[in-house]
DNA sequence: ATTAGCACTCAAAGGAATGGAGTGCTAAAG
DNA sequence: CTTTAGCACTCCATTCCTTTGAGTGCTAAT
């Protein structure tokens, strides 16, 4: 007994209805499907089979059979075909950033609402991650004394401010000076490098300072990094519309999940830097999202990955459909922030 | 028939004791209650007196009464009385901002974040507003050609960026050159004159560069307005708490309404630059926050009010304490913000 | 190997019965 | 005139039971 052409191609056929009608498929409806030239009494022992063998599950004695994680995964991975998006969906996506020249965060914010619109479930978006951008600026704003602003500009547009401790004694003119230097110096240079290089360089320069240039680099470092971590978060209300979760308190357990945005930033970031990436189920690996999938897509500025998108629903969801708009989000997401923001 | 001091009396009783247990409160408990010295049979002709004038409601025939929109907003007038705060909810209040110094990003996150964790409803946190701040530094940014970011401070630590169109002839060095220009020609102005200012002096400077004048005040006066727009939201799904949303189709709706930070910008926005301001169902002017009360307190930099913050839940919530956090909350953000910003 | 047929299981949906909280009204007591 | 005890009535909520029907597994015939 293992996985003849047969067993697949009925397996197909249970995921299949099940994603459309979400209700356990018997082996009646499936036989009436004219593709099968078999009885319901066939596919049946067909179907016992592929229960013991993992692929499904039946929530009570009486009723039908609903795919498990195993079936998805392996539907993900050989039997799926993307869908063909509809003409409105590619007119809204493509229209949805193009007349106006915006902020990165309102980018994002539309991009992520744009998603939970299309697919009705809860789309997540990073922001770029900034460790290999390059500097564009830096700008040191004194504020009380002692107190100053850091704002640093990268090639990805990522301006954002934190606050750092400096020196009672030093102005507003020593800060612009050094901020001049800095921009300078260090224009162009991958955010990972610049840390290392000021640390070196403007050593002997600041040695009088205190720690001004270590919580410096350190703000600059992790500044940008921070940045990394807030993610857009859009449609939450969606998941209220799963039939599973007529339950009211798993609801709310799902919801108070989603909205810990540190949480979502880490299954994003697991999902890893690839084109699209399906996790099914318990192969996200946290018991609250063990019926719901997360489909991911890595967009790009010019060639370089930096950031990720993607929707969470449940693992009844229409792959094919989800992962053709995610295609076309990342990719169109990637040349708005492109052409925006690579130059040469 | 009018309010006379027994119906008073007899009103609060009902409106305190339905926000303790949510249920519709009858006659019996209040007769049992040793601070009324009345049998039932008279409570019961008070209080169909009291539905009458339209401070009570009964669901149905045999159920007991619930207080109406009107006897909320009569308690919150007259009647409610703040309650203390425990200390355990002075010592997570007191200590939520105290040790790092951040962005304001994070600040306006946690903030919200502490509000609804204590309330156990959701809480909206307004940006501060900058009309009335002071510019500290603007930057222009050399994006793609043809772009530059802009990025305006002001003395309420706002960064934000927004991208317009320049003159492609229009090099690094002029940017920063007029970056430079306007920082220290309007250095601690009040955006709203900077506009101005900008539109009459620099006419004659610029005016061979196009739209070019016109489109970076516009940028400069609604960036920071666009920021202010922004609001922090946290605990959304403390909604679903909400005994009386065990429907879930209400749910849904109310976590939709909530996740348009637009229209709960404009409820934050409408109750006002009051100290503290509670509005009640009916009072909000949407239908779907029919049985919700949002309680707004104003939070200042220095004595100038910059921003709002609010909780919402539903109208049978505990009014004194609620205020009381908002009050404390406000005043705690406030005085972040000032040591922060505030200079001279 | 396939299929028709049959007995069996079980969740979901729909009443009917029960219980109980609360009301309004009336008539008596204060 | 106000207050209260008493009573009939209403209506929701809960429980329990029945019915229904979809779906299964197994067996025996094809």
């Amino acid at each position: 007994m293992d996985l003849n052409p047969r067993k697949l191609r009925i397996l197909r056929a249970i995921v299949d209805e099940y994603i459309l009608s979400g209700a356990p498929v018997g082996s009646k409806v499936l036989s009436q499907n004219p593709s099968f030239k078999l009885s319901s009494a066939t596919i049946r022992n067909e179907m016992a089979d592929l229960e013991d063998l993992g692929y499904l599950e039946q929530p009570h004695t009486s009723a039908g059979r609903v795919p498990s994680d195993k079936a998805y995964r392996l539907y993900v991975n050989n039997m799926m075909q993307r869908s063909n998006l509809t003409e409105d969906e590619v007119k809204v996506m493509s229209a949805y950033c193009q007349n106006k020249v915006k902020g990165l965060d309102a980018v994002m914010r539309e991009t992520a609402s744009v998603l939970s619109n299309i697919t009705h479930y809860t789309a997540l978006v990073m922001m770029p991650e900034s460790g290999t951008n390059r500097l564009r600026h830096l700008q040191l704003v004194p504020l009380a004394e002692g107190y100053a602003l850091v704002v640093v500009v990268t090639d990805a547009g990522v301006a954002r401010d934190s606050v750092i401790h400096v020196p009672a004694d030093m102005g507003a003119d020593e800060l612009d000076r050094i901020s001049r230097s800095i921009s300078q110096r260090y224009y162009n240079c991958r955010m990972v490098e610049v840390g290392e290089r000021m640390t070196r360089e403007m050593a002997m320069e600041l040695q009088d300072r205190g720690t001004f240039l270590t919580d410096l680099v350190d703000t600059m470092e992790s500044a940008p990094g921070a940045n990394a971590h807030r993610i857009a978060l859009s449609g939450a209300n969606n998941m209220l519309d799963y039939p599973a979760y007529s339950d009211i308190d798993r609801a709310r357990q799902l919801l108070a999940a989603v909205e810990k945005k540190d949480s979502m930033y880490r299954l994003l970031k697991n999902a890893g830097p690839f084109e699209i990436c399906v996790k099914i189920g318990s192969e996200l690996g946290q018991d609250i999202f063990s019926d719901c999938s997360l489909v991911t897509a890595t967009y790009r500025i010019g060639s370089m990955p930096v950031g990720t998108m993607g929707v969470i629903g449940p693992t009844r969801m229409p792959y094919g459909k989800v992962v053709s708009v995610l295609d076309y989000m990342s990719k169109s997401l990637g040349s708005i922030l492109t052409n925006l923001l690579e130059e040469d």
